[in-house]
DNA sequence: ATGACAGTCTGCGACTGA
C-alpha cells in the first residue's frame, strides 16, 4: 500500500498537477493539505474519473485537509480529537483496508506558528500537545498507522538550507522541535530517515528568491509510522517532479510503500 | 534596486503562508 502526502496550496489551482500525480505515482491513499476550499467546492468529479474518492474537511480560503483514496475511507475522524476549540480545518483521519490489511491514516496540517513572539506560536504548541496526546491513544491500537502531513517543523538543522538564519523561526525553534521529538518518543518513526541519512533533502522551497533553483528548502512534510507500520515499510521517497512544474505548489509530495 | 512569490476574497489592496 502506497501512502503519500502533499501540501497542494489550493486544490483548485493545483488540480492538473494533482491528477498528474495520481496517474503517475498511483498512491493508494493521498493526504492533502492546504486545499483552501469548502467541501462542496472540492473537484471530486475529476478525481473520481481516475478511480479515487475524496473525504475532506475544508473551509473558505485557508487551511483544509483531504484524504484521496482508491478504497473508501472508514471510521472517519474529523478534526483533531481533544482540540474541539480549533475552528481551523487541519486534521482528518480514517482507516483503509480491512483485517490484516488495515492501515490508519491521518492528514495533518500543523499550524505554522509564525511570528514566534505571538499567540500564533502558542497556538502551534498547544495544537502539537493535543496531537501528541491523540497519537499516544492511536498507538495503543498496535496497528499500522501513518501520521502524514505538513508538520511545519524542521526536525534538525540538517533539514534546513540555512539553519542559522532560521534558528528563531517557528519551524525551527527548540520548543517546536521538542514537541516533534515527543511524537517520536511515543514510538513513532520518521519514515524518510529509515531510508535516507543525507542532509539537505527538502519537501518545501519558498516561491521567493529563487529558492527552488538554488535547492534552498526545508524538510517539513513528514510521514510518522507506528512500530507496526515500520515493520512493513519498504520505501520512502520525496518526489520532486511536481515542484519543478509551471505554477507548482511550494511543497512537493512525500510517499512511503507499506508491504500490506 | 523604487525589485525579485502565490493564493484567497474582505477583491484591485490586505491578509496569510513558510
Amino acid at each position: 500500500m502506497k501512502i503519500a502526502s502533499w501540501n497542494v496550496n489550493s486544490v483548485k489551482v493545483r488540480l492538473p498537477h494533482l491528477l498528474d500525480f495520481l496517474t503517475t505515482a498511483q498512491p493508494d491513499v493521498l493526504c492533502l493539505q492546504e486545499t483552501k476550499c469548502l467541501a462542496d467546492d472540492f473537484p471530486r468529479l475529476e478525481i473520481a474519473s481516475l478511480g479515487y474518492q475524496v473525504e475532506t474537511l475544508g473551509q473558505r480560503a485557508y487551511n483544509g485537509v483531504a484524504l484521496v483514496s482508491r478504497e473508501p475511507a472508514r471510521d472517519l475522524v474529523v478534526g483533531l480529537p481533544g482540540a474541539e476549540w480549533d475552528d481551523q480545518s487541519r486534521y482528518l483521519e480514517a482507516s483503509f483496508g480491512a483485517g490484516d490489511h488495515e492501515v490508519r491514516v491521518a492528514s495533518i496540517y500543523l499550524p505554522n506558528g509564525n511570528p514566534s513572539a505571538t499567540d500564533k506560536f502558542t497556538y502551534k504548541l498547544a495544537w502539537m500537545e493535543h496531537l501528541v496526546a491523540h497519537a499516544a491513544t492511536l498507538l495503543e491500537r498496535e496497528i499500522p498507522l501513518v501520521l502524514a502531513g505538513d508538520y511545519n517543523i524542521c526536525p534538525a538543522d540538517e533539514d534546513v538550507y540555512d539553519p542559522v538564519a532560521w534558528r528563531d523561526d517557528a519551524l525551527c525553534r527548540i520548543e517546536s522541535r521538542a514537541r516533534f521529538r515527543a511524537l517520536l518518543n511515543l514510538g513513532l518513526t520518521d519514515a524518510y530517515r529509515v531510508f535516507h541519512r543525507e542532509s539537505h533533502r527538502y519537501t518545501f522551497w519558498d516561491y521567493q528568491a529563487g529558492r527552488w533553483n538554488r535547492d534552498e528548502g526545508l524538510r517539513i512534510d513528514h510521514l510518522l509510522l507506528s512500530p507496526q507500520a515500520v515493520d512493513r515499510v519498504a520505501a520512502c521517497e520525496i518526489d520532486k517532479t511536481p515542484r519543478a512544474k509551471e505554477r507548482a505548489s511550494d511543497h512537493t509530495p512525500i510517499w512511503c510503500e507499506l508491504a500490506i
